[in-house]
DNA sequence: GTGGTCTAGACCACC
DNA sequence: GTGGTCTAGACCACG
């Protein structure tokens, strides 16, 4: 699989695991049906230990990401991938406005932010 | 003084007052000089350990917000206004900056983004 | 390891540690990504509270000599070899100038203090 | 008098006096005989608690710098101009003796300190 | 009165 | 097992 963890990160790595397979999800990387890794395998190929892979795949089940397949393994639920883009859209909505409601405390004008804002834009087309 | 101390808020106790006193030197209610409340006095007024207390204090002295008077006290350093408000206005740039990578990592254009970005500045004019 | 602790120093116990821990990277004793002994292991060796250990810690991760790596222990951080001797330089320097400095101003000429710095250099050869 | 003191030195107030006037004596600004101000005195002038100068002239009766003149108030000791000097003195070396030893553990020979030495004196000629 | 340090013991999330 | 945080209570030097 095409993970990149780091355990310096700051972030646990059961997280970084979670976030990666769900960005996959969305993106249509991983598509509703497909088999994914099974614990060990993740394990072995991260080199992580097994308790720290089960407990990212429990949390995507719990988040209805993921779901189990009696006796084969762990499949992307049924339109998972709608789910997770709705998620993201969603918490990049609420991080915006958590740091433009900061940015309005700190006595920035809608004027200082918006050119603020395009500055960002820029630099990524 | 001016602080709201919630211990469920998963920020911790130390770091909750370090941000509020380096917001409160920010915007001006806290001017270089004035002698800030001593150790026990602000642990007794929002029952928390005075060790908490310190440790905060300690923070925000590494970070030259606050210097101590030799038997005294502790007191807003000089320079800390200007200091504080251009750590803010870095974070904000900084946080901003990831949000619309992430943004950008889910296929939204610069278009899209600047839609919702107008949305939620309307809110706050 | 290697800690000599004397609690009568002057010098407060987490910082002796700080300091020790700092000069055993500088002198390559401890290399980059190399674990160190856990809070709880060092406190029991030497018999010092672990709060005190991991103050200590929290300083030299605050100095980038340390980084934690999550569940894991405190491993030396990359490129704190090669900071730890520049700090040790520029702290040697600048603690030289003030001795000169000192001198200076005794009334002692460049004459004296060549002589000083001779007599106290044969001493080590 | 001719005092400096600095209450954010992180050096105690009692000791920046005590350094300040044993370097006044060793000087030859104060010579023995001569009568310092009084506690209250110095306290007003310097706007400092009369209790630090109170520690600070007991210090220097300690180090045999003042004697105490009956109904009078306290004067500078016999001899305390040539004691001041030497203390001065035997300071310098200890403290040079020290740096000294702190580069050798370092790994810099001869060689590269006597450079370091010279390269410090030529700014003060 | 002030801050600074240390000890003792507890709870948490993470691996 | 690991570090991180918090509480409680003590002692110190300083003003």
């Amino acid at each position: 699989m095409f993970f990149h963890i780091d355990p310096h990160n700051g972030l646990a790595i059961y997280d970084q695991i979670v976030r990666q397979l769900k960005f996959a999800v969305a993106s249509g990387a991983l598509k509703s049906g497909e088999l994914i890794p099974s614990v060990r395998e993740l394990a072995r190929e991260l080199a992580i230990n097994p308790n720290t892979i089960a407990r990212a795949y429990r949390q995507l089940q719990e988040d209805d990401v993921l779901q189990s397949v009696r006796g084969t393994g762990l499949e992307v639920a049924t339109g998972a991938g709608e789910r997770c883009r709705n998620e993201r859209l969603k918490l990049i909505r609420t991080r915006l406005r958590q740091v433009l409601a900061e940015a309005k405390q700190s006595k920035l004008n809608s004027k200082d932010l918006r050119e603020l804002v395009e500055k960002e834009l820029s630099n990524f087309d």
